[in-house]
DNA sequence: CTGTTAGCGCTTTCAA
DNA sequence: TTGAAAGCGCTAACAG
């Protein structure tokens, strides 16, 4: 690299100033113990000769990055960035960075993606397992070698020493799905994602709690398990659902906002009503909702808290690290329908 | 970090194996000059002892990190999130990780951001100036002391010695314009972003190009200016903006998606028949055109290709960091016009 | 084929 | 108040 060649170096202003490299070092970190005088020349000459610190060789002796890893499923998830961006916030607020990478999906580029991780690019990790990670022996191994890390959103199974942030999916479901039982919906169809996903899983379970405590029958006619990782095929698969469908549902509950508004699409498309024929809510609140017409009902999840949280977690974490008897937490998050047109 | 006091170093290895750290070192290089029995004990204990190499340690004497500093003015506009991917499948493929930042829209933070960057953290960056970007005098600064760079997207003013990707927003938009004219619609509204964002800009330019070559007369009453920064203050901007128009239009183009579904939003609600009564064009498909009913038409914009392109760019820039002659680059992807069903 | 050594840029102890 | 020197973990030139 050309651009490392020239840099400053505190060698550099020290013997311009004819001081030590310690000297410099001190000055610039401000340190009482060098006189007045000879810190203002330090930082004189340093802002003078463009030096800039090289983190680098900091980290190597300090032992620390400053960097957050953090790893989520994929990109094109608004949730996602979502806790991205609270992550990012709160970080930034505690003068941490962060590296962001996508498993895409998949548990072998998960592990590939921690071990670059664990080469001590990063100070800590916080990440949501994709709905392949059946195994969390890389994430205990990691946590045993004693690398800080707080799991978020499709937490399997919980992983001693590490913190934990999520919602209740169970409970915020069977609330979606009681509120349209409540408005008088019998005929409920449910829309999930990948069976194997622990969110989608409990967001089943939630909706079949609900109609079996109000003693509604349930039919798997009316069930749709969606299994596309991709965009595209999402839709044909809701629009084949509603398709085939013999009875005509009065509500939905949609395990993500964009099943929900797929799911409006193809119902107006068939030239049902909104909410007057059939009810439609979904779940996430990631800025979707709004823009569609009509409005989408939902379970609002707090992503941007979530990411927070997490990150403020891990930093607890690091300022932890001494102690081996700090206690990790598992904390859940409140959820809130935000009614709008749908139902 | 208590993590990193036990961790495995080459010296482990080297102790266990009563061998230098060097001919440790060279093994785990897989350096034919080992002998091979070496090399494969010392495979054999680095995996048994769970050694992790220590990137900073490599990265402080080899100037590099591999990882390329991408800044973007904010993460909640899907646009960008698509040319990070893009960005990152390339860089991946090339064994480079990306450490993205958001300058959330204030020049102030896009400042700032850079200088992290500038400690060695980076190789090389990737960014889109901000809307308050007027002076770039940051970037040549950056360019001048040899640390590579491609800006994209919102280019005001182009450096010297870096490259640059975009696309042609006036030609673009004047062919969305002339799309809808073409279609016999003669009262066409525009609807753009913050007036100081040179992308609007030339959407603008080519909006009032396609009107002068078809004599179509100027009306300043359809046209608005958005320059709401937050989602929530858009809606009622274009809200506003429709209520209050005495002549409605016949078209509408959108200078982006987002502005496209919240015009086709309004129009609807006030009972406006799309397309029958007025076309929507909108621009950059994201995804969200698809999900909307009636979908949205647009000038596609390449955003996934345009991070790939970028990426591309700035890892040929390192491997050509030695040839001062390197000719730097301006790429200008093409658009395309997807046709929907709002026109 | 392997070891010794210097050095990447910085921090920090110890000594003066 | 300052300097000398060791060390963070690794690579690479040089020597043997």
């Amino acid at each position: 690299m050309i651009f490392k060649k020239n840099r400053v170096k505190l060698e550099d202003i020290a013997r311009k100033l004819n001081v030590s490299i310690a000297t410099v070092s001190r000055a610039l970190d401000n340190n009482p113990r060098v006189k007045l005088s000879t810190r203002e020349a330090v930082f004189k000459t340093a802002k003078m000769m463009g030096y800039m610190p090289n983190q680098i060789a900091k980290s190597l002796n300090s032992g620390k990055t400053n960097i957050i890893g953090v790893l989520i499923p994929r990109y094109d998830e608004p949730f996602f960035i979502e806790v991205c961006r609270g992550i990012d916030y709160y970080a930034r607020n505690h003068n941490y960075k962060i590296l962001i990478s996508s498993s895409r999906n998949s548990y072998a580029s998960e592990k590939e993606n921690l071990i670059y991780f664990e080469r001590s690019l990063v100070d800590g990790i916080i990440l949501s397992p994709t709905h392949e990670t059946k195994n969390m022996d890389h994430l205990k191994n990691l946590v045993k070698k004693g690398i800080p890390m707080v799991l978020f959103d499709n937490i399997t199974e919980k992983i001693k020493g590490a913190d934990h942030v999520s919602i209740d999916d169970k409970k915020s479901s069977f609330s979606a799905v009681e509120f349209l039982i409540k408005r008088g919906r019998e005929k409920i169809a449910f829309i999930g994602g990948i069976k194997q996903k622990k969110v989608f899983q409990d967001r089943f379970s939630g909706y079949l709690n609900a109609l079996n405590k109000y003693k509604i029958p349930v039919d798997k006619n009316l069930i749709l398990h969606c299994d596309s990782l991709h965009r595209e095929f999402e839709e044909k698969e809701i629009l084949n659902f509603f398709e085939h469908l013999q009875i005509k549902p009065d509500g939905v509950f949609a395990s993500t906002d964009n099943y929900g508004l797929l799911t409006m699409k193809t119902l107006l498309k068939s030239g049902l009503k909104i909410p007057e024929d059939v009810s439609v809510i979904g779940f996430g609140d990631v800025g979707l909702g709004e823009l569609f017409v009509p409005t989408l009902t939902c379970i609002a999840q707090p992503s941007f808290e979530m990411g927070k949280k997490a990150a403020e977690l891990l930093i607890n974490q690091f300022n932890q690290s001494e102690d081996p008897n700090y206690k990790k937490r598992t904390i859940k998050l409140a959820t809130r329908l935000v009614e709008r047109e749908s139902t």
